[in-house]
DNA sequence: CGCTCGCTTGACTCGTCTCAAATGATGTGG
DNA sequence: CCACATCATTTGAGACGAGTCAAGCGAGCG
């Protein structure tokens, strides 16, 4: 298994050697995908666990009657389909929100390591546990913040999920959403993004164009957006300032 | 541990009778807590991971302005903290919504367990995916539902919950909310809640008074809501006919 | 060049919220 | 056993945030 997914584990729990040592020996098949806003519904291969390496995609769930919820994005580091592992039954439905490249576990393997090993087990169970956490946050913002608070918020989050696993470049960062696919994130119409991006703009708090971006001021944002960052559960909370290479 | 715990876990997924065993050999002390509403932080025994026997409670998070919300109904048979067991650091708050019965399993006796068993690991495990799943359709109700369709939509899920663990009576059960609890689940206000129940019981889908829901059209109230129950990851799905005692 | 798709803008509508007050249950203490 | 809090539910009126509809603009692309 690859850097990043263990950097990932660890960046929740600490792990010893041996821990370390067997994640690392799981076999591990890099695949790419290249479209955009593809359903990825059986394009995964059959009985592996996939870690996404690089690129955004998200998981949704469609109303019969066409509305769209986003249920979550996944960034460099979040494992796909280890839910579908445990658990079995359907899930909610993959898109890719940009070309993404993923390293695919066999599950026999994965299986062997949940038996020989507890503590990586645990590892494992953390992150979806994360995962949840994250999810009640997102109910929290749906519920209860604002149009502009959700909007703050949700950056916030990216931005510290980013750092988690080194994909920021200063306060720059990569978005590949549309305005539309905001709103499916965040509960609201496209021309309502479009109206809460600008007065974000305004107050030059942050610029995003082009699936790029850039916040000016972090500690102002995660104040609009009433964010505070424990529910992400990183063990060395990157601040602004104190980003790894 | 008690019958209802192990219940729990084989509504999601079957078990081996030796995990069913080793289930059953966790000791577990049980404890009363009477008040209603209460916060129960603090109050929860020690290293120790809670079964909900009988009552209700939820889990909810205040925003610093008091705004609040409710991010999961917890019912007998589910577990209180094993999120915070696995994962540590903070977890959101719990209240009691009736007086509550609990069981406390030490967690040093749960943690040899699940060294020695990857297969009740894995249906722990399970029963937390559930509670995301169920995380992630409430997602789907504030972000893109209706005051009326969430409404109706959260009844079924109730209902077919408290089906799973017998806790119905034909079409009746116990819901001891609020309407202003019920506003803080659904991301609506109390107003608007009291509309919403006025409406579905003018088309005498439902009644609800003093904490007694009664389901006329079990059916109609599903199609109303959108609702389609698996995300529930239930193995036989209790449908209103087809009740255990 | 002419699509298509995403972004932007304006005008209007509507679902839901807020404020406010009345009604009804429940419980308590004098 | 009544008088009086207290709390949940109900109702009305008005305001506002966000949605919808529609059109124009701009960039990328075959």
């Amino acid at each position: 298994m690859t850097e990043l997914f263990v950097a990932r584990l660890e960046s929740h729990m600490s792990l010893d050697p041996a821990d370390r040592a067997g994640l690392m020996a799981l076999p591990a098949q890099l695949r790419q995908f290249s479209g955009r806003n593809s359903s990825l519904s059986g394009k995964l291969t059959e009985n592996h666990v996939h870690v996404l390496e690089d690129g955004f995609a998200c998981r949704y769930r469609d109303l019969p009657d066409g509305r769209r919820q986003i249920l979550s994005l996944l960034i460099p580091g979040d494992i796909i389909d280890l839910r579908q592992f445990v658990l079995g039954g359907a899930q909610p439905q993959l898109a890719a929100l940009s070309p993404l490249s993923m390293s695919a576990i066999p599950n026999t393997n994965l299986l062997k390591l949940l038996e020989t090993s507890p503590r990586a087990t645990r590892a494992l169970w953390s992150t979806t546990l994360v995962e949840e956490s994250i999810c009640r946050e997102w109910l929290v913002s749906i519920g209860k913040r604002s149009a502009l608070e959700r909007v703050a918020h949700l950056l916030c989050e990216i931005y510290l999920r980013l750092a988690a696993v080194g994909r920021i470049e200063g306060p720059r960062f990569s978005l590949p959403l549309t305005q539309s696919e905001l709103a499916d994130v965040l509960g609201l119409s496209t021309v309502h993004v479009n109206r809460t991006l600008q007065e974000l703009r305004k107050s030059e708090l942050i610029a995003f164009q082009s699936g790029i971006v850039e916040m000016f001021d972090f500690d102002a944002l995660a104040r609009l957006g009433l964010f505070s960052p424990s529910y992400l559960h990183l063990r060395r909370p990157s601040k602004p300032g104190s980003v790894p290479a």
